[in-house]
DNA sequence: GTACCTAACACAAACGTTTGTGTTAAGAGG
DNA sequence: CCTCTTAACACAAACGTTTGTGTTAGGTAC
């Protein structure tokens, strides 16, 4: 081994500087460095000034490392996304950091990449990094979820967002799709449209199911049939959208109105409606899903719903910290709910302010 | 203290199995485990096949904490970030991520909010979590450098991108806006344009500074004369952009073009141009900076400049590793320069392909 | 004076690794 | 047979904290 030498007089460069030195310089043991840093009752005011000014001095930097490694706790929180671009998991990451930071907390993230492989290797990792929690939203390919009992064995919090494994055993937070696109459509109900169509997404993920529920819901809430010529399952792109809208509109009774799961594929829809010389909302009211930025931007503006990806993210952690702080007493499974906003845009507004009625 | 009982039969349950507990179980020594899982050459082929079996058998996980903390340096990488929003900023970080996870890195990231004291914080923290090096887009409002004198006296490799501090001395990557400006504009003067007017950002950010720079090379190359009227400082926001626009079309002889510095600034122009009737990229052609997202989606295209957002990640990774394989040998600060790329699109492609010659 | 209590600090053992330096035995070279 | 080398492993000291349990001195109650 090379024990490095304790230099006093080098401190000014490399400055690892610990407790130990600080309890040199003072003539009193490391016991009372820690406490007095730590505020412990048992230190003396006095003394306790003394140590706090000499780590001033010295810059001190305590380390969080030694601490957990003694604790068994770290004060570090582990996400897992798919990826991080788009808008929605750079926000919900948003939220998280901006949570965990101000419970002092800091945050290492990791993406699955949508691979389930690669989501237990990150699992691994995060232990490894003796995480004191971990929250994750699914892979598309995840199927097993073995990796995540390893975890729960631990007794580490484990939270879902978004994209859960489902199940009343786990904790999760997720929006309630059914009540977006019921509430989306019974707008578009209300704005006088009668033929609604929607654009659906693979009915494997259970939020693109949940929205085509709440879409029927709504139709069933007006009294009004499911006309299989009106729903078109797409993968969500914006390509699909129009090709569907084209589709819909050389049929002889055309819809009024179409709910899309998705905002890209709404804004091709759009697109469509309009090359072919409809106008939207007049001739066919358009609405969206997600809030991404480009709704604001597009002509006519796109209304959509908001999936609340602050709201999601600081959810997450107050679950997870609520399992953290209940340490080993048992802590039952909870799933949070967030209500999707309903964001009317010119893309579904038809009926006219008080005024002039139009046609 | 309360000294937790090793009991053996209980390893199924909260599992947390040490080397010591692999050491016991086989009759061997710790070192022995510790190599062994390293792959050391002194550990014999058959003694380290039992190490490995008896470790997945209790699936065991290393700890990375006691390892960093014997080792003095940790699997870490620290990001700090005005915030995680919009494209840039996330797919940076994804980036980044990608980068330091193929090599075996964790990463914990950090949001200054764009203020100067949080950032200083986040400093703290990540110095505290003995992160092994630290990546930094500075804060708008950070103008005292101190906090990362501190990161330096440590000798803790430290890299910032995107928004550097300038100067020699501190290792960087960055985009060359320079160029960027340069060759959007002569794309420009290219398509036959003689007024092209430039939506600048406030001048106090290198960024905006060099990209008016690099329009005013672009006209000084072309042996055009910078016309006052034709710039407008801006904070990038949309409105100014439409505000300038409007300004602009309101002159005896307006610009039949645009560069603007920023996307949405761009997007503003671009819509209150076709509000007032012309045509673009006809009557005024229009670029902007940053291709974001919804540059694809308006209509015309918008003309942009890609900031190679995940190169940059890329590259800050990886002159961050060569600072920490580096150890203690000594390091010169490097700066590495991307180059930007100029994707034309509807809102400025006005030459026609040949054929008939445009006046 | 004895017993008891509190305040203020010190001791030293952990937490789980890594690693320089033994130590031993077997084999090779002479 | 003796020495040298190498292979294969063990010892034990760190890394920087935290914390249960002393230990001491001074004060108070009786």
């Amino acid at each position: 081994m090379a024990p490095r030498k304790k230099n006093p007089a080098a401190l000014t460069t490399n400055s690892p500087v610990s407790m130990a030195d600080l309890a040199r310089e003072l003539g009193v043991s490391m016991t009372t460095i820690s406490r007095a840093l730590s505020n412990h009752h048992s230190i003396g005011p006095e003394m306790k000034a003394r140590v706090l000014k000499l780590a001033k001095k010295y810059n001190y930097q305590p380390n969080r490392l030694a601490a957990a490694l003694r604790k068994g706790k770290s004060q570090l929180l582990g996400i897992i996304v798919p990826y991080i671009e788009g808008r929605f998991f750079p926000s919900v990451v948003h939220g998280i950091e901006t949570a965990a930071s101000r419970a002092g907390y800091n945050v290492i993230i990791c993406q699955s990449n949508e691979d389930a492989a690669q989501e237990q290797r990150n699992v691994e990792a995060l232990l490894s990094a003796q995480v004191a929690g971990i929250m994750v939203s699914l892979a598309r390919t995840t199927s097993t979820y073995q990796h995540f009992e390893k975890v729960r064995s631990r007794g580490l919090p484990l939270v879902f967002f978004d994209r859960s494994m489902g199940g009343e055993d786990v904790n999760a937070v997720v929006l309630n799709d059914h009540e977006g696109a019921l509430i989306s459509t019974r707008h578009l109900l209300s704005q006088g449209c009668r033929r609604v169509a929607h654009l659906a997404g693979p009915q494997h993920l259970s939020i693109y199911k949940n929205r085509y529920q709440g879409y029927l819901a709504a139709l069933r809430e007006a009294g009004l049939p499911l006309e299989e010529e009106l729903v078109v399952f797409t993968d969500m792109a914006q390509a699909e959208g129009a090709a569907a809208m084209r589709r819909w509109l050389e049929l002889p009774n055309p819809p009024d109105a179409v709910f899309s799961a998705g905002d890209y594929c709404a804004l091709g829809a759009l697109q469509e409606a309009r090359r072919q010389g409809r106008r939207v909302p007049e001739d066919v009211a358009i609405s969206g899903f997600s809030n991404e930025a480009f709704t604001l931007i597009t002509e006519p503006t796109i209304t959509t719903i908001d999936q609340r990806c602050e709201e999601m993210g600081q959810a997450t952690v107050r679950l997870l910290l609520e399992q953290i702080e209940a340490g080993s007493t048992p802590f039952t499974p909870r799933q949070t709910v967030l209500q999707p906003e309903l964001l009317v845009r010119g893309s579904s507004l038809r009926v006219s302010r008080p005024g002039p009625a139009e046609a």
